[in-house]
DNA sequence: TAACTTAGCGTATTTTTTACGTTAAGTTTG
DNA sequence: CAAACTTAACGTAAAAAATACGCTAAGTTA
């Protein structure tokens, strides 16, 4: 096995983050290339697959080279693979030019990432790549719009059957952040007072002994998610998380 | 695009089948080939791409091959690519033969597909094909057990929050059928009067003037699900279905 | 005709969801 | 320093949904 790249099998990564008031996700600027007419379009991060890896280290390289961090939470999501997906042209010959292998057709597998921005303030973000509001997203290369659009979908339906929630916001958060995920998500408004008590039942989200910090109002109780008491929870009864 | 089999991408299909009892599996004994020393031995059915087909093409083209039939439910649900998938080394050698490619690496994206069984009786399995229980699946080539156990999973979660289980049945079937397909799949008794009050709520499960024939006890009445009146329904309520 | 099996209706109780009133603890402003 | 403001946090009553269980009806088989 080499290093090389497979011409037929390519990762992109729909990379989700929250910082408190809306939804991101996290796009780059193509590479620069002799006659672009459309420099600095925008793009998921992805790549060709290496002979060497699997899909998911694929996706895990690629978030790494772009953001510097490990162990993100990841999910496969879908395969798009239709004859006529490498249009226009333009940005075909701007692959071919970049990638240096003779495409012909490619079969994407599309990931979908959730990062904890507000932890990572810190977060070195690689030379073109930006946080885009998921209302204000740009025209992108072949067809990312569509595969953006089918992530965002995909992280909808998932919150409703799976704690995924949690891996956007920080690891210490207060129940208004997360009623507030819950709204962009869901797209509409949850009385507070019911999603409080909703929560308090929930075992797995734990109270901390400590507060918000620098606000300019009462500071709210911090609260964990505890996976391990999720888990025992989740065995017993059946599923529908929230 | 010329139809050769694409070297690096297949797919496989797990095609599940109720026949009011139990859960089956479609499986098929891998073509016979000389020096086989497992003969017999069972797979999913699937193939190799060609390049002149997208993936729920070539899936289409599988089951259609399989089956006859055509327009079945499908749906795409996960992508193997580990590096050692393709063993033991008997089946890969097995491949080779079959496929007359070289293959060295195999990405495969598996489907789900739901049949209706009971419609179609009359249904003309290709030499070889054989609906086996769930609970009593062979060891099959390569990772396809892990596949087929994926795919499992995959029904019994998308069961809860798609209205899926209607392509398992008859178009035109009894709640006592629905039961049954619901109690299959989650692996637990339910119980019959709340059953059938929580169906009759849902208006998008009708009823027809028409009884079940055939059987040795009181003919129960068929209902039938109606596919336009569940999206209305989608649309105004959220998701979760059952 | 009696025994058996599955269909199908109903009622009472518990649990969950929804709607909405209210107080408390901080910060900011005059 | 008090009043105004903002967000946190607790509570109660009513409506809706889920659960537990009793019972009759309509067929078939022995």
């Amino acid at each position: 096995m080499q290093n090389k790249l497979n011409p037929h099998i390519s990762v992109d990564c729909v990379v989700f983050g929250f910082d408190s008031r809306q939804l991101n996700v996290l796009l780059v600027k193509r590479q620069a290339v002799a006659g672009d007419l459309e420099p600095g379009k925008m793009k998921l991060p992805g790549s060709p697959i290496t002979d060497a890896e699997d899909l998911d280290h694929s996706a895990y390289r690629i978030l790494r080279e772009l953001t510097g961090l490990d162990r993100i939470f990841l999910k496969q999501f879908a395969v798009f693979s239709s004859l006529d997906r490498l249009q226009p042209l333009s940005d075909l010959e701007w692959l071919r030019k970049t990638s240096g292998i003779s495409v012909e057709r490619m079969v994407t597998v599309a990931y979908y990432s959730l990062i904890k921005i507000t932890d990572a303030a810190e977060l070195p973000l690689s030379e073109g790549s930006q946080w885009i509001n998921i209302d204000e997203i740009p025209q992108l290369t072949f067809d990312h719009n569509e595969i953006v659009q089918r992530a965002i979908e995909q992280l909808r339906r998932e919150m409703l059957t799976e704690p995924i929630g949690f891996e956007l916001l920080p690891k210490k958060f207060t129940i208004t952040q997360l009623q507030t995920l819950q709204e962009v998500l869901l797209g509409q408004k949850i009385d507070n007072r019911n999603f409080r008590k909703k929560i308090l039942k929930l075992k797995y989200i734990v109270l901390l002994n400590e507060r918000e910090k620098g606000v300019s109002h009462k500071p709210a109780q911090l609260y964990r998610f505890d996976k391990k008491l999720y888990n025992q929870y989740k065995r017993n009864i059946g599923s529908v998380y929230l």
